[in-house]
DNA sequence: GGTAAAAATTGACCTATGGTAAGAAACTAG
DNA sequence: CTAGTTTCTTACCATAGGTCAATTTTTACC
């Protein structure tokens, strides 16, 4: 919890009223390699923030395949946005990649705080900016790139994720098969 | 201005002084068809709010081909935010697809406003949540679907933007050749 | 430590989409 | 209306990346 209020803090002040209402919502939990947090299909309610581990989170396409959202590491809040926001039932599946720590707050409880603490709201606001602005250059990225440069772009960005993923992770999350991403990644070795 | 008061108020309240603070900040401005607001390279200062016609938001990238990262019809906001918000110059350009009448605001000033009035930290909040929540689906489209099924649903998520655009801008928007995007078309005439 | 399961690689082939270039069509401005 | 410019289409060929199936490597577990 100290992690989460931390980060609040790098950037701004929070009242001790705030910093109290937070830990009273919320419930430290731990999740093994391979646990579901959200299931496809299912009513979401909760959101999580890692403090330790990697998590992702993945929705099927028609054919079964799956496509990865995002990646989520310590620090990094995840769940499954589309469906609290359209408030339908979930579109993603949210994964467990190794042993993670993280915090969960129902999301009714974190949208209550937004409207009692200003102080939350900002943090929220400024966090949301910062998300907005990274999804547009990863857009950006999918529509100029190839897949090589995607993959070396990834590797830079993340280089801490990459020893809890499996290939077909990065590799559906670049938009590619798996198979391709071990060719690219043979060639960058002979290069 | 009228509809930029009216889209806060239909999700929330707005207080007299902050309505008057937005007028007080905000310059109304038409461009003509092919203006550019927002040039690489150049920094960014405003943030515009749409109320009538179409502009988009494009890269080039290193072989000098352009990328559209967004399109904004009347109630949509544009700028470059990716610059804004690392501080950085223009990665995008900004430019005006038919006659549009915008409201300026400068970058600073809504900064300021956010701070000064939360009502209007909260609706920028929702604007941003519900903007991040279509970022996803993008990608998640981006990721499973042919190049046809993504022109079927640009057309039907954005029926009225067609009419202004060339089709070298839908298919930067899709990720597509204009010429494999002529033959998508062509395809659909026939089945 | 050995075995079963999962993941990664590899090879042969295939397909969607890209590149190029030329002609047709649609605007634009005098 | 006409010439010039921009955009769109079409045809042909090229290529990045996909598919499928085997094989190897790694990992997990009794």
């Amino acid at each position: 919890m100290e992690e989460l209020i931390e980060k609040i803090k790098s950037s701004q002040s929070l009242s001790q009223e705030a910093e109290d209402y937070l830990y009273s919502i919320s419930t430290n939990k731990t999740f093994a390699k391979g646990e579901i947090l959200i299931r496809q299909g299912q009513r979401v309610k909760n959101i999580y923030f890692v403090t330790d581990g990697c998590l992702r989170s993945y929705c099927y396409d028609k054919n079964g395949k799956e496509h990865t959202l995002q990646f989520a590491i310590k620090k990094w809040w995840i769940s499954d946005y589309i469906a609290i926001h359209s408030d339908e039932s979930a579109t993603l599946t949210v994964e467990c990649l190794k042993e993670s720590k993280v915090i969960e707050f129902k999301a009714k409880d974190l949208e209550l705080m937004l409207t009692l603490f200003p102080d939350f709201e900002r943090f929220q606001r400024k966090i949301l900016e910062r998300h907005v602005v990274s999804l547009n250059k990863r857009i950006l990225n999918q529509l100029q790139l190839t897949a090589s440069e995607r993959y070396d772009l990834f590797v830079e960005q993340y280089p801490a994720i990459e020893q809890y993923t499996h290939n077909y992770h990065i590799a559906s999350y670049l938009g590619v098969t798996q198979e391709s991403l071990s060719r690219i990644r043979v060639e960058k070795v002979k290069h």
